[in-house]
DNA sequence: TAGATTGTTAATCGATTAACAATC
DNA sequence: TAGATTGTTAATCGATTAACAATC
């Protein structure tokens, strides 16, 4: 882990996730005309701790704020997708085509992020063949394959809880490395995929529980 | 902050975080027809610390654990929804009935974690009227009458990012204290309201940006 | 009993916040 | 210059992990 320590670019896991929220501000700001942002500004906004956010920050930015100034957006934003790999692009593979399946398939928002769902996966024969938001949906059979050629490392699972496991089985055995689960349970992995779990009805709950915390 | 220190009842906010975990998992097992469970069981297939687990348990639990057996699964079941406040059924809103919204409409999982979803509203004419998931999809002009008659906290927003900030100032001044955004872009809010902002594309990159690293 | 598993107290680790000198 | 804003080092805070005695 003492690979290149030339300037601390060591970054911590919380400032990455911190980074999207921060690309999301800047892009606002440079639409409306802005061409310098101080990190006191982006705090406020964000209602995060202003020394949070200079630290963060001071580990992304490859060319130092200036004091008085700020730092200059457009160069941030560069330097915040080098971080986020926004340039490389990822390819993925979505299994499950049913209402979460196709609101996914026809999510815009996933290119501006450098990701791209190939195409969708089912076994109902009747949406085999049809294309939802420009992606084609394939027959399983296909999947493996698929995988291979593409070299696909990542899968979106919109299965339903029942089928879930077996599907990740599948999935891991045809070299797939990382999944983003939305069937609600937990998925039993081998060690070296990753694994991100969307609960959204957990979520929500969170939510509401701080809610009812505040009164 | 000195409230109720009987039994060091503060729960943190990571444990929370956990628990809808626990509880999914613990779901599984009653259904495979098992009675006890013990921490160590659930760490492994969890794959968590053991010692983190067991103290997560111990925060929640009203009856403890027993040396030899580990905990009684429906008892710890019933302490999890209590602290989750799966119990207090969460009623919420809907705005915006676009391929997004309407799977949210139509979410099963919701109802399993005490959240109702009353009614899915949006502009467009040809929607209002219709069922989604049997929630009515109504007209904005009776999105206020309907959080001041039923008293409704939560909100979610899955309207385009154009017009979440518009959308969200009016939700607050209807008196919705709690908001869960689905666009992607930054809302700014007033003290006392809480968010949580879902950035799917953002969640996404966060998977395949840690896959890169194990390369 | 012997052994597994519990709950709790102490030690470590990581992230946030505070303090402050350096800079334009 | 004076003042705002930067980057960095130190202090605090919170969460995780380790150690261990207590219990069935």
């Amino acid at each position: 882990m003492k690979t290149n320590r030339n300037k601390s670019i060591i970054i911590m896991k919380s400032t990455l996730s911190r980074l999207p929220l921060y690309y999301c501000f800047l892009k606002e700001k440079i639409n409306e005309g802005e061409q310098y942002i101080s990190s006191s500004v982006i705090a406020e906004s964000l209602k995060l701790n202003a020394i949070l956010v200079r630290k963060d920050l001071a580990g992304v930015c490859s060319v130092p704020g200036k004091p008085r100034l700020g730092f200059e957006i457009e160069k941030l934003m560069i330097d915040i997708e080098e971080h986020l790999g926004y340039n490389n692009v990822n390819e993925s593979v979505l299994i499950g085509v049913g209402r979460l399946g196709r609101t996914l398939l026809s999510y815009e928002g996933f290119m501006n992020y450098g990701l791209n769902i190939v195409a969708g996966f089912d076994v109902d024969e009747d949406l085999i063949g049809l294309k939802i938001g420009g992606k084609p949906i394939l027959s399983m059979s296909k999947l493996e394959s698929m995988i291979e050629r593409l070299n696909i490392r990542t899968a979106i699972i919109a299965v339903s809880k029942e089928h879930a496991q077996a599907i990740s089985d599948k999935l891991v055995s045809f070299g797939i490395k990382a999944i983003w689960n939305f069937a609600p349970t937990h998925i039993d992995l081998p060690e070296g995929v990753i694994i991100k779990n969307e609960n959204l009805a957990a979520s929500l709950a969170a939510l509401t529980k701080e809610l009812s915390k505040n009164l």
